[in-house]
DNA sequence: AACCCTCGAGATCT
DNA sequence: CTCGAGGGTT
């Protein structure tokens, strides 16, 4: 037997190696040695040897791609380097601004060479690869957490399980490589035809079938979705020791992923990139994929890092989109919805017509003045895009078909919801209901307080606030929490299972942290991200009750606006009122503070000073490198500043750095600080 | 003037 | 999830 079990062994090692072959020749280049039937015949082969000892199973065996159990839901996975999201530029006037702000940077005027590829219109995906092996993979998510979707990204037949050994450049023990899961345009096609036979609906366009195709929770239905995958970075590229995006893809193409999109290119100059995109928007639909514009990319990874980023997006990329598809229909009303702080907004009902893919059949128009601005009216037809191919939006008015006797569109006098006052402060561009308690505001609140983001109630969506408020059982998000089965057994729609669910839900809400709570409150210009800073700085609530304008405004990120916004919040004896009933005992929310994220990096959360020239890069490059080091650059010198930089020629800044005993940098320091 | 944050909105899929 | 207008901060 033991000697039946080695040739089995090895049979099982010539039908991998064969799979894995015949799946290269046929994604990767194209040219398939032998028939699908035959290549079904060998995996089934294998499938059947691994079934009878599954000791001989290994993660890296192709079976394996259809293998995994489904899961309950996606955990969610952080990026230790962050996927942010492109610049976009939708003219050659944008990308000619890219080039030059590039340009400015380092105070050049010699021509960049750009590595330009087609944008393909898919998901991005994180791949993590450790000595080799393919052990996570995740969606971008917000560009920091994404979900973990790693049985069904291992079902693309192109994404390696392991890299393959390279003697000249071996892999790193970890690698975070980038790219785009897309569906082919034929195989969309396909699938489509296949949903359609089954009675099921089909998928709006091949970007939807993607993103719906990588969500599933069964990766064996995933399996039967034909993603494919291009990488097109890796997350920190400078350590892989290639000179440019170039070479990298090559050497991720040498590793076995397919990283080389054949109609990449380099271009020496931002001439040669405006022309590679006119010829790419000829062939554009001979292409076997979506392709909604071109990725721009400077091809030097060195000036690369020297760009660095900005909090959304990359300096050293653009993606330039194709100009988006148009269309005609007609505008049937004008309704103005009323939000969370009272803000109407018009909003144009429209014909239904189908653009780029999907059916439109609304668009927000803002504001009043934006409606006088395009003279939109109902019955007007007008010209509609999707704004980056996602938002719908009224470009302009036809004008020679308006029919007779419109009406100019005009803000109503009072709210359309409650009936109450609408006022338009000077100097805002928005109109506001007035009544706080208006049941639009209410819903809204509430909507705000139960989001993700707030205090991440599940189940309470808006059609249930809606029930909740019209039936009068609740008036503020305290109330949520005195709902009792009884009470929500009266409501249409809600059987005691999903009752039951929303309780739960509510249960766990009250365990939460301080910056989701504050957030939660919905003070005016206090998002996400100022709610955090507040949390951080005040550590617990009750200081933040008390607080006043001044103490507020010493914060960095903190103005005027946002100061009195806050104080007019907190010394408001409805919210007082508001806020102790959710945190006292009969509720009882309980609230962490924020942990103190200190990161290892000397500069981070120093302030600094530049003054006079630097030698070795211009001043826009050292702010943004201070900036991507956790700091921040000053225009001038006070006592919270940390540190002054010194260049040639200083200014009175450094006289004033040495009044006010603030620590001196030379260049030569400030670089050895950056190093770290 | 650059940058970033808030706020509101629409469409699709699960 | 993403866009765009508006507005705040530095």
């Amino acid at each position: 037997m033991t000697e039946g079990k080695e040739e089995i062994k090895s049979r099982i090692e010539t039908l991998r190696q064969e799979i894995n072959r015949h799946n290269r020749l046929y994604y990767q280049e194209d040219a398939p040695e032998i028939s699908d039937a035959e290549y079904d015949r060998l995996f089934h082969e294998l499938k059947e040897l691994e079934a009878a000892h599954p000791e001989l199973i290994t993660p890296e065996s192709p079976t394996q791609r259809v293998g995994a159990e489904p899961v309950e839901k996606f955990t969610p996975v952080e990026h230790p380097v962050p996927m942010l999201s492109l610049d976009n530029g939708f003219n050659p006037e944008d990308v000619l601004e890219f080039d030059k702000r590039v340009k400015r940077f380092f105070n050049s005027t010699e021509d960049i060479s750009y590595m330009v590829e087609p944008k393909i219109d898919g998901v991005a995906v994180a791949l993590v690869y450790e000595a080799g092996q393919l052990v996570s993979a995740s969606t971008r998510g917000n560009g920091y957490v994404g979900e973990d979707v790693t049985g069904n990204i291992k079902t693309i037949l192109t994404v390696p399980l392991t890299l393959t050994p390279n003697k000249d450049k071996p892999f790193p023990d970890r690698l975070d490589v980038r790219g785009e899961v897309y569906m082919p345009l034929e195989d969309f096609a396909q699938l489509n035809q296949r949903q359609e036979s089954k009675g099921l609906a089909p998928f709006a366009n091949p970007r939807n079938a993607a993103a719906g195709s990588l969500r599933q929770l069964d990766p064996r239905i995933t399996a039967t979705r034909p993603l494919n995958m291009f990488c097109y970075a890796v997350a920190r590229p400078e350590l892989l020791e290639v000179d440019t995006q170039f070479e990298l893809l090559k050497l991720l193409t040498g590793w076995g992923m397919r990283a080389y999109n054949p109609e990449a290119e380099v271009c020496e100059s931002i001439q040669e990139v405006l022309k590679f995109y006119n010829e790419l928007e000829q062939r554009r639909h001979e292409l076997p994929y979506e392709v909604d514009g071109l990725v721009i990319k400077v091809n030097s990874i060195s000036l690369q890092n020297r760009l660095g980023t900005t909090t959304r997006s990359p300096r050293w990329a653009l993606a330039f989109k194709f100009a988006p598809e148009v269309e005609t229909t007609v505008v049937k009303a004008i309704e103005v919805q009323v939000g969370r702080t009272g803000a109407l907004t018009p909003v144009a009902h429209m014909e239904p017509v189908q653009v780029s893919g999907v059916m439109v059949s609304r668009a927000t128009l803002h504001n009043e003045d934006e409606v006088k601005r395009k003279d939109v009216r109902v019955g007007d037809t007008v010209i509609i895009q999707r704004a980056g191919d996602v938002i719908p939006e009224v470009v302009r008015v036809i004008q020679e078909e308006r029919p007779e006797n419109t009406i100019p569109f005009s803000m109503p006098e009072t709210c359309p919801v409650c009936g109450s006052g609408v006022v338009r402060l000077s100097g805002e561009a928005v109109h506001r209901c007035v009544n706080a308690a208006c049941p639009a505001q209410i819903k809204q609140h509430l909507f705000h307080f139960a989001s993700k983001d707030a205090l991440d109630i599940d189940g309470l969506g808006s059609k249930l606030i809606d029930l909740l408020v019209d039936q009068d059982m609740v008036h503020d998000p305290a109330d949520l929490y005195s709902l009792t089965l009884e009470k929500l057994a009266d409501l249409p729609r809600m059987a005691e299972k999903s009752a039951q669910n929303l309780l739960n839900a509510l249960e766990g809400s009250k365990k939460t942290t301080l910056e989701r709570f504050i957030f939660a409150l919905g003070i005016r210009h206090v998002g996400v991200h100022l709610a955090r800073i507040l949390a951080e700085n005040y550590g617990a609530l009750e200081p933040l009750l008390e607080t006043d304008a001044k103490e507020l405004e010493a914060i960095y990120e903190i103005g005027p606006e946002v100061a009195q916004s806050i104080v007019t919040f907190m010394t408001n004896l409805k919210n007082r009122d508001l806020i102790q009933r959710l945190t006292e005992e009969k509720i009882g929310i309980t609230l962490s503070p924020p942990v103190k994220s200190d990161t290892g990096s000397p500069l981070s959360g120093k302030s600094l000073v530049l003054t006079g020239t630097l030698k070795t890069m211009t001043r826009e490059e050292a702010k943004a490198r201070i900036q991507s080091a956790g700091g921040r650059v000053a225009g001038s010198v006070s006592k919270k500043t940390d540190y002054v930089v010194g260049g040639e020629n200083p200014g009175k800044k450094m006289t004033q750095a040495e009044e006010l005993n603030v620590k001196i940098l030379s260049e030569e320091d400030f670089l050895k600080i950056l190093e770290e």
